[in-house]
RNA sequence: GCCGGAUUAGCACAGUGGUAGUGCAGCGGUUUUGUAAACCGAAGGUCGGGGGUUCGAAUCCCUCAUCCGGCACCA
């Protein structure tokens, strides 16, 4: 006798049927649209095969494309299997390992052939070809269990070593699963899948890149060849995620810094940016900002030395941990003659600072504070040297000598929850300042760290705290926790910034530090005549200057708002009878705190309009005989579609002056 | 640091073993111009550094450096 099995639908209505019927079958009794469009299912919640069978009671949704993050995620886990089984047939004695779907699509890592090597991009056009082949094919996914015996003797028999491995550290209690896809060939893989290869649209995937990548991601291990594709559920998603990548290609700010001559990178200095005078304003402009930010929130600025000696580095615990991205310096002449070592076994050595923050405490530890100068908020535009990891570095996004918003707060534990508040409502008026908006999210403890468990229940609940209590807690605000990703010493609040054009930057950080105030003994006197260990909280707004601002051109695609752009306007001629005219208004704008350029260059005004507006200039000024005589400029507004407009030229300087007052002074 | 790719004039790029090229910029000249590239001319390079193979190397090999895409790292 069958038994028989009661399944509940999204409508809340019921259906008996048998045992071992599949979600498949049951799309098909509700009418063969849904048959045809259901990919998978959720059977209480969890996502499953539409062909794997029933075998409780239980809730049951279908998912189709409708679905979108659900289906997304079953092709893009299906490309991958493609892809596997592709790059098999292309290229035998690859081994397979991983091969997850992605934010915008799927990678496969594989240990390639010791004959071929790694894939390069050549390989691809070859390996989407065969992929298409098997999309073509329809060939079905079937899930079947396997016992952790065979597999790993089917792995051993074919020369799978990373698979055989994985085969065996699974967890005990895990179920392990097989995918064919007809033929002979098999992964093992947890699924879902979809029903068959041919659920899945051949022209809506992209290889796109290869690269190397370590097995299970560990630096220790074998380095895999990884290939990287973008998979999408038709041909229009895919190209509009194209179109996605060239945006932010033409709004890297790489090209813009080279196009708007902000600044350049070069060899003899990698990983530290040479500002040209046109960057330098950014920069300059950003700093007043932040000061007047500072300024106004209670906060003192402070300047420390950049290098220290090594013991200071030893006793804050910098030298033991992090010495090899630190650069050393011999506290001694160089040896100055041909022979010998540039310095003796004897040199005692100093660092390049790596942060602010131990040179803070030694401000803090002059003289004998009291609980009455808590908090005492020390603010700095330290500049920090860290020898990156070549590999790493990137732009103004990663760099080895950079400039921090730094600041350091000391202060009693009971004060913590109005300092977390008011950085929040700092942070969040500052970035709303540049149009972003943004997630809050709390870094919990990481595996390797410092301090005992109880203080960082401590520390996790007093920033968690502070936040709910300042009101930044809610999904408004992307409230998330984050598991094992905190700093070694301290929580972290982490403000991830979005930009215009959805990408997220994390930026902002406020963490709660008892490690280095214990270590480098800071003190006060409290109301009891004792003494006790301040809390200090470091905090960042930008981040750092270099990598803000390589944020902020990618977000503006380069056309900054007046107050940051490095010229504001350019009056530029038509003919040369006006030259002494534009050099008078140019004048007048310069006078009125504006940042002016002439062009009076023997070029036509088509020339000159496209050269400023390329370079991204917000005001074009353009004037011949006639504003000459009528003491007027034709104002050209940069990516306005509005015809140029004539105006007096006392009213522009009003309208200019105006709009370039920074955002705080608006 | 690891895997792959790249490095040619100020910039963007072509050039796969036989005399280094194109466009733009820059320079000189002509043109005085009305909203996204006027015209002519002359000039500009030890082809990233070093080593090797070869009669001959931008081109093939080795090595170092930097950059790009990832991986790992990011106090």
């Amino acid at each position: 006798m069958t038994e028989l099995l009661k399944i509940t639908l999204p409508d809340g209505s019921q259906r008996e049927v048998a045992r071992g019927t599949t979600p498949a079958d049951i799309a098909a009794g509700i009418g063969p649209g849904l048959a045809k469009a259901a990919l998978a299912a959720r059977v209480d919640g969890e996502l499953r095969d539409i062909n794997r069978p029933l075998e409780t009671d239980a809730a049951l949704a279908l998912v189709t494309a409708k679905d979108e993050a659900d289906a997304l995620e079953l092709v893009r886990h299906d490309y991958a299997h493609v892809l596997a089984e592709a790059v098999q047939a292309l290229f035998p004695g690859t081994q397979i390992t991983f091969g997850p779907a992605t934010d915008d699509g799927f990678y496969y890592d594989f240990a390639p052939a010791a004959e071929h090597g790694p894939f390069t991009e050549e390989d691809l056009p070859a390996i989407e070809a065969k992929m298409r082949e098997i999309i073509a094919a329809d060939k079905p996914l079937v899930r079947e269990v396997w016992s952790r015996a065979d597999l790993i003797k089917r792995w051993s028999e074919q020369g799978e070593r990373f698979k055989a491995e994985w085969a065996q550290e699974l967890p005990e209690h895990e179920e392990l699963t097989v995918y064919w896809s007809g033929g002979d060939w098999l992964d093992m893989c947890r699924g879902p899948h979809l029903a068959s290869t041919g659920k899945l649209d051949p022209q809506a995937f992209k290889l796109t890149r290869v690269s190397g990548a370590y097995w299970r991601g560990d630096q220790k291990n074998a380095m895999l060849s990884r290939i990287y594709g973008t998979g999408w559920l038709n041909r229009k998603q895919l190209d509009a995620h194209l179109t996605r990548l060239e945006e932010a290609a033409r709004r890297d700010h790489r090209k813009l810094g080279q196009e708007m001559n902000l600044f350049h990178l070069q060899q003899e200095a990698h990983g530290s940016v040479f500002w040209h005078p046109k960057g330098y304003v950014i920069w300059r402009q950003l700093e007043a900002y932040m000061r007047r930010a500072i300024d106004n929130a209670g906060y003192r600025e402070v300047k420390t030395p950049q290098v220290m000696d090594a013991r200071q580095w030893e006793q804050s615990g910098h030298w033991g941990k992090y010495r090899e991205n630190m650069f050393v310096i011999p506290d001694e002449v160089p040896n100055t003659e041909d022979e010998g070592p540039l310095v003796s076994d004897a040199a005692e050595w100093m660092a390049l600072k790596p942060m602010n923050c131990p040179a803070h405490i030694l401000i803090f530890k002059q003289g004998i504070k009291s609980y009455r100068d808590l908090p005492l908020r020390l603010y700095e535009n330290g500049c920090c040297h860290r020898n990156e990891p070549h590999g790493a570095l990137h732009g103004l996004m990663r760099v080895r000598q950079f400039t921090q918003d730094d600041a350091h707060i000391f202060c009693r534990e009971d004060q913590i929850v109005d300092e977390v508040r008011a950085f929040c409502q700092l942070a969040d008026r500052i970035y709303k300042d540049f149009g972003f908006t943004y997630a809050i999210k709390l870094a919990l403890r990481p595996e390797k760290r410092f301090g005992s468990d109880e203080l960082w229940d401590l520390a996790e609940a007093e920033l968690r705290d502070a936040v709910a209590k300042a009101g930044f807690a809610t999904e408004q605000y992307g409230w998330e926790e984050l598991p094992g990703e905190g700093a070694f010493y301290a929580p972290k609040l982490e403000w991830h910034l979005t930009d215009a054009i959805g990408r997220t930057w994390q930026v902002g950080t406020i963490q709660s530090d008892r490690v280095l105030p214990e270590r480098l003994d800071a003190s006060y006197v409290g109301e009891d005549g004792e003494r006790h260990r301040p809390i200090m909280l470091h905090r960042a707004i930008f981040g750092s200057y270099e990598r803000f601002i390589g944020i902020l051109v990618e977000h503006y695609a380069g056309k900054l708002p007046l107050w940051l752009a490095p010229v504001q306007a350019v009056v530029a001629t038509i003919v040369s009878d006006a030259d002494d005219y534009a050099k008078d208004v140019a004048a007048r704008l310069t006078a009125a705190g504006l940042r002016v350029e002439t062009d009076l260059r023997n070029e036509k005004i088509n020339y000159k309009v496209r050269e400023h507006s390329l370079a991204k200039v917000p005001c074009l000024l353009v004037v011949g005989r006639r504003e000459a005589e009528e003491g007027t400029v034709a104002l050209r507004r940069l990516g306005s579609d509005e015809h140029q407009k004539v105006v007096g030229v006392d009213d522009l300087i009003a309208q200019l002056v105006a709009e370039a007052a920074p955002p705080d002074r608006a």
